[in-house]
DNA sequence: ATCGTATGATTGTCGGACAAACCGGCAACC
DNA sequence: GGTTGCCGGTTTGTCCGACAATCATACGAT
């Protein structure tokens, strides 16, 4: 007895376009910045409305598969932004009641090696981006919300130094969730804005050194001092992270 | 001179109620596994056309938001699946041009120190079910397929011990992007299987013992002989990944 | 050369329409 | 009693047709 079947799956059409579309740009066979027919063509083409078609190209464009450029009416394929994948990602984590314990420990362990793996692979270019960026989060700003911002920037051009996307993009939701809490720190902890450009700058002349043990051992540092920075903020790193 | 505006920014309605949602959503105001009102209801409610209510749903749910539960047709409010954005996360990925190297370096830096966070937090539970989880890799499993995707799921189980959701989700796109060439391997390398078998039980011994050093040395030699694997079947490491 | 205008293509949005699927309930039936 | 069949109401999936706004382009005027 019990003869079991499989849940059959019955798929919408906007869902079927969406996914021939994808795989079509997933294969390259579709290249980056290639302009997308007009929705009445691709409709013709499927043989569905164009209402279909636009559903479809909805999921599409929040995959960040198309998008639309600037001056043009017309769908074009292009690459997913780190950002826009970050965004999703940490929405997903918020969801997931992640605690501002979770994201630290996560940082812990992601961003030493990350600063290791720069020493290794910058070029004087990567370098004098990191100096830049470095410096523009040691000018004194007003502002909290762009003080914070630079210091993830800097944190985003030693990924970038790294040369290696995977852990850049792996690193870009954390750094979106850092913000709002690095936000209240520093703004309750006087000298925190010094200590994190100490850091930077130690950082910077480990990764021109190309040694990788001494950047490793500065963003350990940094990362730790980022802890402290809460304790002394009175941040209850139990407590869960918010938008 | 040179007076300079920015970019007036306008936005399609059916991006607005996305936005406007989605906002609720994570703001919580609309709960997990709460139902929507109906189409109707909410272009009523927007002042928009059914049509454009739609279209923002379309985004909310492939960025998981939302989803609609079996048997019912509204549409409920979800967390985000890790794997569906784990796919998200390695789609874009591999349009970024990531090889083999990369992903096995981010393995190097992501896996060890996760396996000791696993050591030091697991609980019994997790200890059964990672235990469940080896075993059912180490049966003689036909079918190459279906051992690579359980040799994956030892490492989610490793990373639910650790109980750090921020770390789950960033090893989850690695999973996926490891999938095919790890078919390739195991393969082409006959003993590949029992050298992975092994290194597991390795595992589970200093996770059960919560020796986070051991676990974190097993682990990062079951990571560098991924790299022999690599090696010995032939791949090009400097190859671009694929779907 | 710059500007204004006509023209065509394309999107954003709308209203309405209908079949199919699903739910709950109720009656019929073995 | 449990199963089956049927009915009405709700909701989605899909389609059709329509129109204003926007943009590209070409063309002509100043």
């Amino acid at each position: 007895m019990s003869v079991e079947f499989d849940r059959v799956l019955i798929e919408p059409a906007y869902r079927k376009v969406a996914a021939a579309i994808g795989e079509r740009i997933l294969s390259r066979a579709l290249r980056q910045g290639e302009r997308l027919p007009p929705e009445t063509e691709l409709a013709r083409q499927f043989g569905v409305n164009r209402s279909t078609v636009r559903e479809a190209l909805r999921e599409l464009e929040s995959r960040g598969l198309l998008q639309r450029r600037p001056g043009s009416k017309l769908m074009s394929v292009s690459r997913p932004q780190p950002a826009t994948i970050g965004q999703g990602v940490s929405h997903a984590l918020l969801l997931h009641d992640v605690t501002v314990h979770h994201l630290w420990e996560a940082l812990t362990i992601l961003e030493p090696p990350l600063a290791a793996a720069a020493a290794a692979a910058r070029t004087p270019a990567d370098l004098e981006a990191l100096g830049e960026a470095i410096a523009a989060c040691g000018a004194a700003a007003t502002d909290t919300a762009t003080a914070v911002q630079r210091t993830a920037e800097v944190f985003r051009c030693i990924a970038r130094a790294a040369h290696n996307p995977v852990l850049g993009l792996a690193q870009e939701p954390l750094l979106q969730l850092l913000e709002p809490s690095l936000r209240i720190m520093i703004d309750r902890v006087p000298q925190a804005r010094s200590r994190i450009t100490a850091a930077q700058r130690r950082l910077l002349e480990a990764i021109e050194a190309q040694d990788e043990a001494a950047a490793r051992e500065w963003m350990a540092r940094h990362i730790r001092d980022f802890r402290r920075g809460y304790d002394l903020a009175g941040i209850d790193l139990s407590l869960r992270l918010t938008a």
